[in-house]
DNA sequence: CGATTCTTTGAAAACAGTCAATCTGTGTGG
DNA sequence: CCACACAGATTGACTGTTTTCAAAGAATCG
């Protein structure tokens, strides 16, 4: 499944096959079988995490006991606890697998590495660092201006191949609201 | 006002005298007066902006006239649009001053060629976001989470100095529920 | 199958939004 | 210095949306 990565890094930025070589040999594979953790609360995360295959979320979980699911990643996408990472703190959240999944981890130190060495590794994680806080800011302009339907259709255009994958709950999750209001709002719409 | 900048890189960043010659001779220093547009809406945004004094805010507005506050900016906050800034696209934001301001405006490709021959510089840069990025995910995740209350008390704690500054209005506005409301809520905190 | 997990539904309660009116403080021009 | 205008904040009554809790119905997996 490296080889997901590898064609990852061939696409998103200008590598020599050396360089490829180099990056592809400081990850390190890792299983993640369905409802198995890849980070738990109150550990600190260390990673650099691409997801090669399967599906997987991050949520915390509030006083009431409620998960409030803060992302998704599916192939081809990054996951971890940046805040974590960056801080050296505890995490507040917890990493799962909605399906049996596989990610390449790669930890800080050999990250910043090749951050170091590979110019166009660096540039490469600027652009995904640039692109992941467009999308941050997106969301939020969602949460500060859309009620649930709209939200939710928005959602729909954004991930669609992630909503016959995750449980509705999740998805509602998300978005912000029970799973019980995001049922009523698919009733809605399919009368429509 | 430049001088703030200069504090503000020398603070954040490792330069040397040189160095910080060359990064503040490419700004350019902007007054913007209160109530004048620092973006409109539809405009291509081309820039960084660093906010030397004052305060503006970065706002949509809605088919219903409404408008939403997506950030607020003082001083040694960067502000912008990276959306438009990146894409090309026009931007779906305004920008204007809540008070009279000055802000340092560095052009795109000048940005780029400091990060390309400064290397400290992009270490600062990328740093930025990452933390822009981690201020973001938390941002959503009180909006997924928290209530009106909870999220009013959360700004409260991470921006005290906004609360006296802008209109109760637009601190309601960015946190995505009605004046009427916040009004509310107040009164409510002030009986406990 | 049988067990578990996920979704749907209903009724009541809590919450937040809307609209319109009033109040408050600030600044301006006469 | 006063009167007035204006923007922002507050209040009340009402409406609408979302949550909560409990129960019943699918769907999925071993």
């Amino acid at each position: 499944m490296i080889a997901v990565f590898r064609k990852y890094l061939e696409e998103k930025g200008n590598f020599t096959e050396t360089e490829l070589n180099t990056i592809t040999a400081a990850v390190a594979i890792k299983k993640v079988r369905k409802r198995q953790y890849l980070l738990q609360e109150g550990d600190v995360w260390k990673f650099n995490a691409f997801v090669t295959k399967g599906c997987l979320r991050t949520y915390s979980v509030d006083e009431k006991g409620i998960e409030h699911v803060l992302n998704f990643a599916v192939e081809n996408w990054w996951t971890g606890d940046r805040e974590s990472l960056q801080t050296g703190k505890p995490s507040e959240y917890n990493i799962d697998a909605l399906e049996d999944s596989e990610v390449a981890l790669i930890s800080r130190e050999k990250y910043d590495q090749l951050c170091r060495d590979i110019p166009a590794f660096n540039n490469m994680v600027s652009a995904i660092l640039e692109k992941s806080f467009r999308v941050a800011q997106n969301r939020i302009h969602t949460f500060i201006s859309a009620g649930a339907e709209e939200k939710y259709l928005s959602f729909l255009e954004k991930f669609p191949h992630l909503v016959m994958r995750v449980p509705q709950s999740m998805i509602a999750s998300y978005l912000g609201i029970t799973a019980e209001t995001l049922s009523r709002i698919r009733k809605q719409l399919v009368k429509k």
